[in-house]
DNA sequence: ACCCGATATGTAATCGGTTGCAAGATGATT
DNA sequence: AATCATCTTGCAACCGATTACATATCGGGT
């Protein structure tokens, strides 16, 4: 018994055809005859052959690989958009490569952008170098965006949500309303933050910097809002806010909640994302629901139309949704 | 201007030596003298070059990937031990790809599992063949594992988990305690239901059928478990639940404070995996913890030793921890 | 002056498929 | 019967690196 892996050369001499055979037998059947298919067929199985992928990706000058640009792969957002990703991938032929642009270097970022490496590019990070991803591999953006990069996109409407989520609070008499950031220089936080102001302006309300919270999306740093919010006196400080994360929503609530006021009817909170857990957390919260897996799906449809050099749309912005659950309510209710 | 992509030949040409010369330079810079390294670096800086990784994984017979192959990518408890496995992959210079196999055919994960496309492969679905993935690429399996198949495992004790966290119920004087499952047939389901009856016989409980609740990890399935619960008897019920999962734990919760019962007060609550997000909600959940990006990280750890042929611990169980939190009270206690 | 080991480099085979081109076979058309 | 399009198949070049082996150079030891 041998162990060595059968080559393409040994399925042929058993089918008695040449290489060429074998190879159009398994790329393109319906270009050799039955009777070859067959007899290559039966030469495959009794020799358990199986291609070689490096030699056929270095002959065909592809991959068969797509990477993904992750800020962060502990972030459970990115799971869903990845998953989203990996069902269309997967059947297409594709592997996904993830890689975390947070461990993983600028110059290995660089490697993954390389023809050799992937036949096409996710980025799922917005502060990445346009000039760096420039010229290289085909790409497409989602979720942030990479100013100043001309790519394909599929985003949210940021400004749309955040008029949702302030009409909302609006609506249910808050006045003083404020707005609690992602990281500085991400995108979305720059968005949402002038979706915000506009969203307020539109309503003849300003929003002044004490009721702009500087957060980073993560949960400790919604817990850190809420100390700086109780600080503030009760008579002036906002009755309601709108967070750019779950995440920040969910630390703020566990926080103020934990020094024994109540949401909403202490603070009405408005969240972004509609993580799966938030809708059942109490109060269930209100917040802005993302189509996560669709934006990974279309992402990578998107990718595949570009790479095999269908025309794709520049730009693609799916709605959002205001999901209005327990975490916000009149303002000044009592009880 | 050309648009070539420059190979290894032009710089060869440039820099006035062979491509094997090149090549060294390359990968093995210490076996060429300064002055030819220099010179191949400024060649290859003028033409911009970059190697061709299909060519050297198909010369070195590698691939420089390794697989991950998760039950469900969009679980946010997996991306955790991604990004553990990413933060060990990526400096070491192989590739993370990872395929759902919830998504992916049976098939496509045989293709997974081969030499030509991974060099390794990391299983965290107990639910796989060991037939299938026997005598394949190097393997380590992590969190879950499949019966029957020789591999390196990193776990935690599952029956330690069951003890601490059935110990902590007892102590607080708790004695109709109850356990919610994960799906039939999960290895992990299995031996925390071992360890939960174990934990109880040790004390001289039994673990009746009807204090059994079958789940299957998901949030949904622990609100239909607060169903069953609520269903049953006041007096006779289970005044404890230990959850085998901390996703099932809030689903529970947040359906018995929406139908007016109070968490710990009415039912004390244990959690499994210690997710971000429980230690915020309200009240913070009692739980298990487990190491999930170290789970990562050893098991990529464990792999690399394995495919260089060094000598790697067949098992390794990581220690849990007990996170008491307020999710969890004295039985009976009024308020 | 000669030999030896260490170091540096080149030659050419090799990894394992894919595919352009050409040739042979077959059947239809005129 | 000659012509031509179509279908199958084989030949051999090619994808772009790596590396075993051979060769050349140089300094030192005797």
């Amino acid at each position: 018994m041998k162990h060595e892996r059968p080559k393409i050369s040994d399925v042929a001499r058993i089918a008695g055809v040449s290489t060429a055979t074998v190879s159009r037998a398994i790329s393109r059947p319906d270009r050799v005859s039955v009777e070859t298919r067959a007899a290559v067929q039966a030469a495959i199985d009794s020799t358990g052959y199986r291609l070689n992928h490096a030699a056929r990706n270095l002959r065909r000058r592809r991959t068969g690989g797509i990477v993904a640009l992750v800020p962060n792969l502990a972030n459970p957002f990115f799971s869903q958009i990845l998953s989203g990703i990996a069902s269309v991938l997967g059947p297409a032929g594709y592997n996904l490569l993830v890689a975390d642009t947070e461990t993983a270097g600028a110059d290995s970022l660089l490697d993954y952008a390389e023809p050799s490496r992937a036949d096409g590019l996710i980025v799922l990070d917005g502060r990445l170098s346009a000039d760096a991803l420039r010229g290289r591999v085909p790409l497409v953006e989602a979720c942030e965006w990479v100013p100043g990069l001309a790519a394909p996109r599929i985003r949210i409407d940021n400004l749309a949500a955040a008029e949702l989520a302030i009409g909302h609070l609006h609506d249910l008499g808050h006045r003083r309303i404020g707005h609690v950031t992602g990281p500085r220089g991400n995108v979305l936080t720059e968005s949402r933050l002038t979706g915000t102001r506009e969203a307020l302006a539109a309503r003849h309300l300003a929003l002044t910097d004490d009721a702009i919270y500087s957060g980073d999306f993560s949960i400790e740093s919604g817990q850190a809002v809420a100390d700086t919010w109780l600080g503030q006196p009760a008579t002036s400080r906002p009755t309601a806010l709108f967070f750019a994360s779950d995440a920040m929503a969910c630390g703020f609530i566990g926080e103020v909640q934990h020094r024994g006021l109540s949401v909403p009817r202490d603070v009405s909170v408005v969240g972004f994302d509609d993580i799966e857990l938030v809708a059942h957390i109490s109060p269930p919260l209100t917040t802005i629901r993302q189509p996560r897996t669709d934006i990974g799906r279309r992402a990578a449809e998107r990718l595949l139309a570009k790479i095999v050099g269908d025309p794709v749309d520049e730009d693609t912005i799916l709605p959002v949704e205001l999901v209005v659950r327990a975490s916000t309510c009149r303002v000044g209710r009592t009880g």
